[in-house]
DNA sequence: TTTCCCCTCGGGGGAATACCTGACTGGAGC
DNA sequence: GCTCCAGTCAGGTATTCCCCCGAGGGGAAA
């Protein structure tokens, strides 16, 4: 039995995912989680074979969380599910060690062939992925802007992310069950290294490079 | 000579504005702003018959721009340049006693036929917007979203944008010219009506409502 | 006129931030 | 072995934030 776990703020969305998947001989959704971080925390527990994770999710996004995932369970298949299709976003989703890629406007039609991709071990792109990396695949990379992996830790882009969505530190400390002081100095060094002097500088930081949802 | 003030943060913006506009006999772009409040101070000065204010400037839009040059300069005409169309923005334009709108993509084509129409104190409206409002103009109006005036006082919206561009308490103050005790009286009053309590919280809450803009 | 509201400014105080120092652990890479 | 770095935690200090309080002027609306 192939077990399934979904990651999306919306329950709406997962309803619908979890509808798409579940008529499905040897398919199985283990369990819902409704950010990242649950995510995180549900997969050390439930071992599920596929993840299905949005991106765009409070606490921790769905990059940081299938890196996290990955980093603990290796053999874990990661569907990478979003509303965005830019070049930046599919090449951080494949340096994130997902193994597939779905938009969420071809999920209905897609998401079945989607997933058993993933459980026969292939990949999976959405079309118009596919062709953009067919197009670009040799094209000089540009610098990154989405979480990026270059400059920031994950651990500093799990706290710059609970900053920007106007946590205390004291309520990330106990989110990330680290001391006020260890979290304090996660922030400050994200200020050092970005230059910025403010948790607004911060929080602007992190809606400008797609590290929090807006909307 | 008519006398026309250009307001876009983008230099390149501002000399394609001019470039459209220079050559045209008994016309002359008498300044250039590069964000709302050098457009106030600009309007104030200079005296312009004609402003062309984009929406998205740091410091102070567009938007609150117009309403305080139209309190100090009824006359002026002014036409509101942007990249969108959304029903609501238009409303908000409307509502801020701007004569004209025009979408940036239709500049190009329309923008002499525009300062036109102001030159002789009549409208203009993009095409697009124009049918929009034809379509829509009966339809109940929904809340407000960008730069709310219902619920928050001018002052209060130059302070949150202010806030939300990563600008200390300090340095707001001496921006408006007012005492550090005063921007700080904003700014709690602000957090107050939104039930907001953090810059973080200020900020996400101006850029989901569009008071500062996030590129 | 009276009553609002907006804007202005101040005192005070507890909390949080910003920035510095130093220190320990563990893992990855040399 | 060693270095380097991420991550953890702590002390200290100056600054700023956050939230009370009060107060006066001015303009608009009742």
């Amino acid at each position: 039995m192939l077990q399934i776990l979904i990651a999306d703020d919306h329950e709406v969305a997962r309803k619908g995912i979890r509808s798409l998947l579940e008529d499905r001989p040897g398919w199985q959704v283990c369990g819902e989680a409704k950010d990242g971080r649950e995510a995180v925390d549900m997969a050390a527990q439930l071992d599920p074979d596929v993840l299905l994770l949005d991106i765009g999710m409070p606490n921790l996004n769905g990059l940081d969380a299938a890196r996290q995932i990955l980093a603990i369970k290796p053999d874990a298949r990661i569907l990478i599910l979003t509303i965005h299709d830019s070049e930046q976003v599919v090449r951080e989703v494949l340096a994130a060690g997902a193994r597939g890629f779905l938009l969420k406007s071809d999920a209905g039609r897609d998401l079945v062939a989607a997933v058993e991709a993933l459980q026969n071990r292939r990949t999976f792109f959405t079309s118009k992925v596919a062709q953009m990396m067919l197009d670009g695949y040799l094209r000089p990379h540009e610098e990154s802007t989405i979480c990026d992996q270059r400059i920031l830790t994950p651990r500093e882009r799990e706290v710059i992310q609970l900053v920007a969505e106007g946590k205390t530190t004291k309520e990330i400390a106990n989110t990330l069950r680290l001391s006020v002081k260890t979290a304090e100095t996660h922030r400050t060094n994200l200020m050092r290294k970005l230059d910025l002097h403010s948790i607004a500088d911060l929080t602007l930081y992190a809606v400008r490079n797609g590290i929090v949802q807006i909307y």
